[in-house]
DNA sequence: TTGAAAGCGTTACCAC
DNA sequence: GTGGTAACGCTTTCAA
């Protein structure tokens, strides 16, 4: 778009960005919409934030794995709380590209806010991502990082909330499952370590359980349950407790009689169990919190980096535990 | 960067890209390297696309409600298929954006290419990405759309099996499942209209029933089910599906002597329940064909644009049914 | 009120 | 072999 409507390049930036510090003619920015329209005319992002030097946008990597409905629900109003303040959100999406390699691919695009799920990243990739023009980095994950602001998500508290709960069922011998597939570490050992916390000190054991999210998995698991001699399970979310407490119940296993059994993330399906699941509720952080976070990062990048807590973990107890 | 290493900018350029056709002494390549290394250089996207005239970016808009494992693990393939081909996928998030107005916002990333899940892109939409530049755009939804290349999702043949099953099984009197939750109209419509086309003809009827995924909602949809004289019911997907099926079973409801019920898209919690749950397993478009489909029309944008019709469906029969 | 020009970071092209 | 220069599309400053 240029001389389109017979007027200067300005010109035409002004009329579309409703620049108020000049004053445009009517007529002229008639024309000036009327051929913008005419020709499909579309600004040019890159060329807006190359020479305004920054931009709008908040770059987070996609996940590489199967999100739950809880992160789904977090990210859209994530990004609507984002898009009401005029930030556009943008996943970028690449696999097997880890750490400061990735933070350099991030960069390239010069976003102006990074929001960082996991622990994939290191003070390197902040101080990267930092230099390259990125005003706010936001990290969600158990450790926080240096120069970065920091979600802690809490996953140990929600370990702890389920061992707590058990002990207090009277149940001493405690298994904990653990996802074998990959990519779900950064949830499970938090989880698996504040059920350890929560029983450090008293006369109950704690069992890692290792399982692949398959049926045969877990019929092999729940094949040795016995010899096991475990009275209680804490399956790491409710699906995982769904696929342990069907193969415990194809073996016979009373639940919760013999074998307490909960999960995580109080999803629908644990209500539909029967048993109905008992379950430890999450609460992500707020996307509107997190908007708000990034605007004010971004606004005033010279602040101390700020640390919160979130994911309040509360037990929900149901008829299988 | 620019005169760090006492070079130009262009040597910069070459070496940092490793153009063959200039040759840089080695020395120089070092200095810049290093010069590089210690500014935490990375190179400016937009920049490098402003000039270029075109950039490597395929722009996906970000799906606004939960999506399953079987899209992510689609969109995982798809963006590492994508990824060895050198394209960096980008998930643009924004909310209560749509149609042209969402286009319009795509474009100014001038993306190479464009992918759009769901039937949210018209002609004129089409129109203005391919004039801003865009050399494939590419729809996957139930219709194709003038001017772009199209995978038609075909949810009609889903809903077809189904119906066919349930008939073949000496079921008459059949409903339909139909999600109240806004975003699934797209999927559930065509899923519907193929059960309603396999029982064309035939002595069985078809009944819509509108459902919301909660738990109240399937409880007075099954209070009234003896009066509705249903002996089968396609739930739409696995998930409204063990919703429903819970929902019978507490009214007593034997399933499937009184009731047949079956699901869609094959998830594990299907296998889970008791009955298991017969179901229409569904194959998503292979990451590697759509991404095989991007690159070709990127390299031959005057190509005829191609329509493949893929989802196939096949009845995965088991108990519930 | 409008237009001309500079400059953002890159890279292709041409002189040196 | 190396380095200056122009141009990509846009915004902004300054001059007309």
């Amino acid at each position: 778009m240029a001389r389109l409507a017979g007027v200067s390049r300005a010109t035409v930036s002004y009329v579309l960005n409703n620049t108020s510090a000049v004053r445009i003619s009517e007529p002229t920015r008639r024309r000036v919409r009327e051929a913008a329209k005419e020709l499909g005319y579309v600004p040019h992002a890159a060329a807006r934030s190359l020479r305004a030097g920054h931009s709008r946008m908040v770059l987070m990597p996609a996940p590489d794995f199967p999100v739950g409905p809880l992160y789904s629900r977090f990210l859209d109003e994530l990004q609507w709380a984002l898009g009401r303040l005029d930030y556009t959100v943008v996943q970028y999406g690449a696999v097997g590209v880890r750490g400061d390699e990735a933070a350099r691919a991030w960069a390239e695009l010069r976003p102006v806010a990074v929001l960082v799920p996991g622990s994939d990243l290191g003070t390197k990739g902040v101080t990267v991502l930092k230099r390259s023009g990125a005003r706010a980095v936001v990290t969600l994950a158990s450790e926080s990082v240096e120069g970065a602001h920091a979600l802690l998500l809490d996953h140990e508290a929600v370990g702890h909330c389920a061992g707590a709960h058990l002990y207090a069922r009277g149940r001493r011998r405690i298994g904990v499952v653990v996802p074998e597939e990959s990519g779900l570490e950064s949830f499970s050992a938090p989880r698996l370590a504040g059920v350890r916390r929560a029983l450090r000190g008293t006369d109950a054991t704690v069992v890692e359980l290792p399982l692949a999210y398959e049926e045969s998995a877990a019929a092999r698991l729940a094949a040795r349950w016995r010899e096991l001699g475990l009275d209680a399970v804490f399956a790491y979310n409710d699906e995982y407790a769904m696929l342990l407490m069907r193969a415990l119940q194809d073996e016979d296993i009373d639940i919760p009689g013999h074998t307490a059994v909960i999960g995580a993330d109080d999803l629908m399906l644990g209500r539909l169990l029967r048993p109905r699941l008992s379950t430890v509720h999450v609460e992500l952080p707020s996307g509107r919190d997190l908007a708000e976070l990034v605007d004010r990062a971004v606004r005033n990048p010279g602040a101390a980096t700020e640390t919160h807590t979130v994911l309040g973990a509360s037990m929900v107890h149901r008829e299988s535990s």
